[in-house]
DNA sequence: CAATGATCCTGTCCGC
DNA sequence: TGCGGACAGGATCATT
């Protein structure tokens, strides 16, 4: 599923190909995938391509005349480039044409992902309230150790609420649990300074070992030219059966997520 | 305010 | 082979 490290890799595709070019429309296939915001310019289109942001999980795609484009994939979402117009996809649920004849179409069986066409001016309003970045300097021990104190949830279903922190997802949380060595369950008050250190340290580290290769494709996360990432096979607790160590794993549901830990090497 | 659960949706997989 | 049900889960909304 698109976390931070697969957005971060589409985004980087996307900019890409959109560099120097112009959108020249955008075609929704299905009702609610395409969100205009009321206080955008009648004529928005054609608008140039200045440059693409991330935050968090969302994708901030800035064009000339004060617009912008949210993107958010959210499960199954994602944006293929084809260098020339083709036949409508099954599961295609809206298309960025480009001036050159290209076109970015997102794909997206499960319909959950969005595409909102903003004024520029409107972004704050158009997001919703987003905690730091995990790779970004605020996203410190002591900032993890201090929202643990007001908290009575599990540890888990704490980094996954991106007001905390903006980007994290099931992957990578149960991953980063299992290399710092805390339970996912753990109640995030019983987090001590020493396991806030090693949370934020490894949620560093694999984020950024994940974007260096691409993202995780677990199902249907692809990049934009389609190509798979490649850190699912470097994933060490989510969907096994056994830990490196070989001990059980198990599986249990936490803010209704399948949530994998290793009862030998996590406390 | 915090926490939890339902909801959105469709493809896939499993057991019978 | 077919069918029903469970499951996948990001974000939002309603409820407790």
């Amino acid at each position: 599923m698109p976390e931070l490290p697969e957005v971060q890799t589409v985004l980087n595709g996307v900019c890409q190909v959109l560099n120097g070019r112009q959108v020249l429309s955008i075609v929704s296939y299905y009702p609610g995938t395409v969100i205009w915001d009321e206080a955008l310019d009648s004529h928005p289109f054609p608008a140039d391509f200045i440059s693409g942001m991330r935050r968090g999980k969302y994708m901030i795609l800035h064009f000339s005349k004060d617009v912008s484009l949210i993107v958010h994939l959210r499960m199954t979402g994602k944006l293929v480039f084809e260098t020339a117009l083709i036949d409508i996809h099954r599961h295609e649920r809206a298309r960025i044409e480009l001036d050159d004849g290209s076109a970015l179409r997102f794909i997206d069986p499960r319909t959950f992902g969005k595409i909102t066409v903003i004024n520029t001016e409107n972004l704050e309003k158009f997001l919703p309230q987003l905690g730091p970045e995990p790779l970004g300097k605020d996203f410190t021990p002591q900032y993890l150790y201090q929202k643990t104190r007001l908290r009575s949830a599990p540890i888990k279903n704490l980094l996954l609420d991106q007001s905390i922190v903006a980007g994290l997802g099931n992957i990578y949380t149960c991953e980063l649990l299992y290399r710092a060595g805390v339970r996912p369950q753990r109640i995030s008050k019983s987090i001590t300074h020493k396991e806030a250190n090693l949370i934020i340290r490894h949620s560093k580290e694999i984020l950024m070992e994940a974007i260096a290769v691409g993202g995780t494709s677990i199902s249907d996360y692809r990049q934009v030219d389609d190509k798979r990432g490649e850190f699912q096979n470097f994933l060490k607790i989510y969907q096994k059966k056994l830990c490196p160590l070989g001990h059980d794993v198990e599986n249990i549901r936490l803010a209704g997520r399948s949530s994998f830990f290793c009862p030998k090497c996590q406390k």
